[in-house]
DNA sequence: GCCTGGCACTCTGCGCGTGCGAGTGCCAGC
DNA sequence: GCTGGCACTCGCACGCGCAGAGTGCCAGGC
């Protein structure tokens, strides 16, 4: 166990090296932070938080810097969440509130994230599957082509095209849409497949194939991979990450551009509250040198989405950690009114 | 007038150039194109268009690279529009055949672009402005409020949640619903304000000032600087631009994040054919070190909205003009058919 | 008149050696 | 268990010299 001057020792290593981006050595460190002891004794220390794995060395005669375990024991057990101040949190409020439909809340968001946080944003559109149905709208196109709307309670559009196999009058149409949104509206999405599965039977059956083919595609939109979409920006943010451009923001932007990376990203946090993965807990190779802070957010209760930050893994965790919680608390009360 | 010569040798600097990624000098000119001449004829004609301005040295004693208007000379009068080999274009058609939605569409393109330019790609969604009316939908989501829902011919769907006045019945909503569609489907964006106008003359006096309140949000939708939409993809290969990274990469990846600037970028363009936008040519100034070539697509004769991409004026321009060409055409084709 | 070969000149990039400073590890003493 | 002192190790910035590429210019030839 590491004794509490040792913590505290860590705890300034870190906080020194997010500030100056240098390596910190022992007589800086006793000059900004009144530990109450000499150099040499913080050196004793900090020979054995090198033996633990907590910090390194990047050359033989240079300071030391925190190592991802480091990072994790800071923010598990040192650091707090830092909370937005009064200003901020109603910045924060007015920038939502002007939002005028969904992609604009969503637009809003990452912007807003990689402003107040100076790193790279992700938010992942309120989920399908978590939301309820508000509506479903089918138009016919021609004769036998109809396309498929459905609308969720966060605001979320969705549109699909059907080609069917035999024409589908008007009357028909006006149908399936009316026996449709009497089953589903105001259910979950999760709960449709369910509770469509016996429809086609309420139709005549020359009608019955086109009403499978129009209900098969409502439930492929629904499959897990399909309905997640996410925004990021921010990326501009990448330019500060250090001086060895090339090789660090090169990985991190060719990850950031897989959406599937992104999501299974975001997809791992599954604690309630704010998740920090750092460096190589991330299971993408490019993203190894950098932490995500990612929190889930919704309309109710429930998270519906993620939404977080990538950055260095030297950021100023308690800060980030706080602008994310604080975005996403009014994220979510921007789709409960809407 | 410069002689014939004196243009193969700026071509032939071009092309190096953009080849090489380093300053070209009068030997080696020689070596790899045969002009026919000495290196020193090569000098005498390089110093000639060095003082009209078409190249110029990075130092005193390096090669020549081309200036802004030396590639301005080269697209214009030098270097035709590199069609895609059949092989190329069967992969494009393929590729965005899978879409299942203009999100899709777009997000495909986009990848699309980036990987045949390798550079970063911009693809602007349909205008609404330009498009036509599929349908309008009217939802409601409670006694006083209204969900408005836009459905264009290119697939694209906007929607809007209105607070009303008064509260609005069913059967209003209906009656609105069935007269807005009638007057507006299939009609083009641009001519909805002149055929709502007179609208809720058409409604009991309890009602007018819904109905008002509906079509204003319906045109405000409309309105030029709130209903341009676009997606851009590849910024991982601002990476290969140059060894001068902060100073190159970080101007432009901020100019990407302002939509305002890139509407704009590809507003500006009003040639029907592939524009290009060479270096200071671009208003912006974080742009001032690329290249933005540029072309107008749509699924009938006409434009309905733009992509391009944003690279480094050292770039492929025949290959890059053949590319988003070849692209914007298919992207047409596949908006047509949907 | 235009092209050519030759020549002197300029400048960048690179490798190398040096000195400085920051930081460390260790040890003896309190 | 803490402290001051001391020798040691490196990385980095600086200055130097050299090689190489490229240029401009000039005199001579077709």
């Amino acid at each position: 166990m590491l004794s509490e001057r040792r913590l505290q020792v860590l705890r300034a290593i870190v906080q020194d090296y997010v500030g100056t981006e240098e390596p910190v050595g022992s007589k800086a460190l006793t000059e900004r932070h009144n530990l109450g002891v000499s150099p040499a004794t913080v050196r004793n220390d900090m020979a054995a938080l090198e033996d633990e794995g907590y910090i390194a060395q990047p050359h033989t005669s240079a300071g030391r810097i925190p190592t991802d375990k480091g990072y994790r024991l800071f923010v598990d057990k040192l650091a707090g969440v830092k909370p937005m101040t009064a200003p901020e949190r109603r910045a924060i409020q007015n920038f939502l509130e002007g939002a005028v439909d969904l992609d604009d809340v969503v637009a809003r968001t990452v912007r807003l994230l990689a402003q107040l946080t100076r790193q790279v944003a992700v938010v992942q559109y309120p989920s399908l599957t978590r939301s309820t149905v508000r509506h479903v709208e089918l138009l016919s196109l021609a004769p036998a082509r109809v396309m498929l709307v459905l609308i969720t309670d966060t605001g979320r559009v969705e549109q699909r095209v059907v080609d069917c196999p035999a024409p589908f009058g008007e009357a028909s149409l006006a149908d399936l849409r009316a026996r449709l949104n009497s089953r589903v509206a105001n259910r979950r999405f999760a709960d449709v497949p369910s509770l469509v599965e016996d429809l086609p039977e309420a139709f005549e059956h020359e009608d019955r194939g086109t009403v499978s083919t129009v209900l098969s595609t409502l439930l492929e939109t629904l499959v897990e991979e399909n309905e997640e979409r996410l925004m990021i920006g921010g990326t501009a943010n990448l330019t500060r990450f250090g001086h060895d451009f090339p090789l660090t923001i090169r990985p991190v932007l060719e990850a950031l551009e897989e959406q599937v990376v992104l999501l299974k990203l975001l997809g791992e946090a599954q604690d309630p509250g704010v998740t920090v993965r750092i460096g190589h807990e991330n299971a993408h190779e490019g993203l190894n040198s950098t932490s995500v802070v990612s929190v889930g957010y919704g309309s109710g209760g429930e998270a519906v989405a993620k939404l977080g930050v990538v950055g260095p893994t030297r950021m100023d965790y308690p800060g980030t950690m706080g602008a994310v919680r604080a975005v996403a608390r009014y994220v979510g009360q921007i789709l409960a009114e809407s």
